[in-house]
RNA sequence: GGACAGGUGGCGGAGCGGUCAAUCGCAGCAGACUGUAAAUCUGCCGCCCCUUGGGGCUACGAAGGUUCAAAUCCUUCCCUGUCCA
């Protein structure tokens, strides 16, 4: 990897960004022949990583296959304010507790993609704990408002009469300064970090540092196709999920995102993606969660999901891995039942799919409040949520 | 510190003494349709009880009060925004 020269690692690099600040830094930056510091940073309201965070590390893991070094920084501090961007509202703060599970989460789940090797896990705790008042002050004076202001989410909110804290100014103040302590090279992160990420090289020249290359990523659309792919939002494919899960979601993705998906979750060139936009939609759109799938199971994984896939929501079967509840009671009628199984939420709610005519028990649709008897054995359905009763 | 405006279901936003569990839009759920999805159409969309239609309970920032009756009126408090200082 030390051979390749600078040209091809910048087009290596440069593929997959939406923008960088600037080319012609990174390429004067790489000629120092030393292992580049690239930053990014990850805000720990997450449990989960999901598809999202994979467009990020996946940039992360080829400044890794180049032989730099980076840093998966927690923002375990600024967790703490709530990163305002893509808000139009201020974010609760996490408790400490939350912040610490949360942080071993990712550190458990990044590794899938990035290696270990060269990785350095770093929590910006570490330097912002022990700032004094008066550092704080110091840090705050190195920027003006007016320049926070520019920040569109700030300015859109303060035109809204949205309500801003004054803390939540700190944030891409505090995000720069990681990029000081850091002594970073080079800082990721995703379209909308651009602000704070560009706060990061004006301190750092503040701070007598040369100013960091920040690069962006694209945001990856959540399975609505609308919202970015966020964990909030219910519109994500977590990378810890089940095949079977996986490729539920990925099927359930209008066409147009498939061709989006393929750019930013797989390998595939855009050539071959051109390809992709002649041939069957469904035909395709499964191959592409097979080609997910396969990055973070195995590839028998995926042609077993799929598999499943066609013969349960194509064929209309009962899915092989459906979960067991058990009733204790002798009898119980089915709207409870539903209820208890959390195939509805209440028994209120149970009774509407009742009488809308979409419950199945064993293969028969019902219409009628029948009371089932234990002990026995059930397998009930209500739209695509299947369960197996016992007792 | 002062003057004004406002806080309604997941969100937006009606209602302004009874007919309000609360119009409507979005989101969500279910059914039909299909190449999976989307789109479209239909129904549902607080909780509980009996049930193909009813009954009860809890709700409209919070707490009190007026009234036979309040989301709607009064008082205090909390929160948000605007303007002035």
């Amino acid at each position: 990897m030390t051979a390749i020269s600078i040209d091809e690692q910048v087009t290596y690099l440069r593929k997959g960004f939406s923008e960088m600040i600037r080319e012609e830094d990174l390429r004067e930056r790489l000629k120092l022949g030393r292992p580049l510091r690239v930053k990014a940073g990850f805000d720990p309201t997450a449990p989960d990583l999901h598809l999202g965070h994979t467009v990020l590390l996946r940039k992360m893991k080829h400044f890794q296959d180049l032989g730099h070094q980076v840093i998966f920084l927690i923002g375990d501090m600024t967790g703490l304010i709530g990163d305002p961007t893509g808000r139009n509202l201020t974010r609760p703060p996490l408790s400490r507790e939350d912040i610490d599970r949360n942080a071993e989460t990712y550190k458990s789940q990044v590794f899938k993609i990035l290696d270990p090797e060269k990785t350095e896990v770093s929590f910006n705790s570490r330097w912002l704990e022990g700032m004094k008042f008066e550092d704080v002050i110091r840090l705050c004076s190195h920027y003006t408002v007016a320049r926070i202001l520019e920040r569109d989410d700030f300015s859109k909110r303060y035109a809204d009469h949205t309500p801003i804290s004054v803390h939540e100014f700190l944030y891409p103040l505090a995000q720069g300064y990681d990029s000081v302590a850091l002594k970073a090279d080079v800082e990721l992160g995703g379209n909308d970090q651009k602000f704070n990420l560009l706060v990061g090289r004006e301190l750092q020249k503040s701070f007598g540092q040369q100013p960091q290359i920040v690069a962006t990523v694209p945001l990856l659309e959540g399975l609505d196709g609308v919202e970015k792919m966020s964990k909030s939002k219910g519109n994500y494919v977590g990378i810890t999920e089940s095949p079977e899960e996986m490729f539920r979601k990925l099927m359930s993705i209008g066409d147009d995102l498939m061709f989006r998906y393929f750019e930013l979750l797989t390998d595939k060139t855009l050539i071959e993606i051109q390809q992709y936009k002649k041939a069957h939609p469904k035909e395709t759109k499964m191959e592409l969660a097979k080609l997910i799938i396969a990055d973070f199971h195995s590839r028998a994984d995926a042609e077993r999901a799929a598999s499943e896939w066609v013969r349960v929501v194509a064929g209309g079967e009962v899915p092989a891995d459906i979960e067991t509840v058990s009733i204790t009671e002798p009898s119980l009628r089915i709207d409870k039942v539903l209820a208890k199984a959390g195939i509805a939420a209440s028994t209120s709610d149970a009774n509407r799919l009742v009488k809308a005519g979409s419950v199945e028990v064993n293969g028969q649709k019902i219409t009628e409040f029948i009371t089932l008897a234990f002990p026995g054995e059930y397998v009930i359905r209500a739209g695509k949520k299947w369960k197996k009763v016992t007792g």
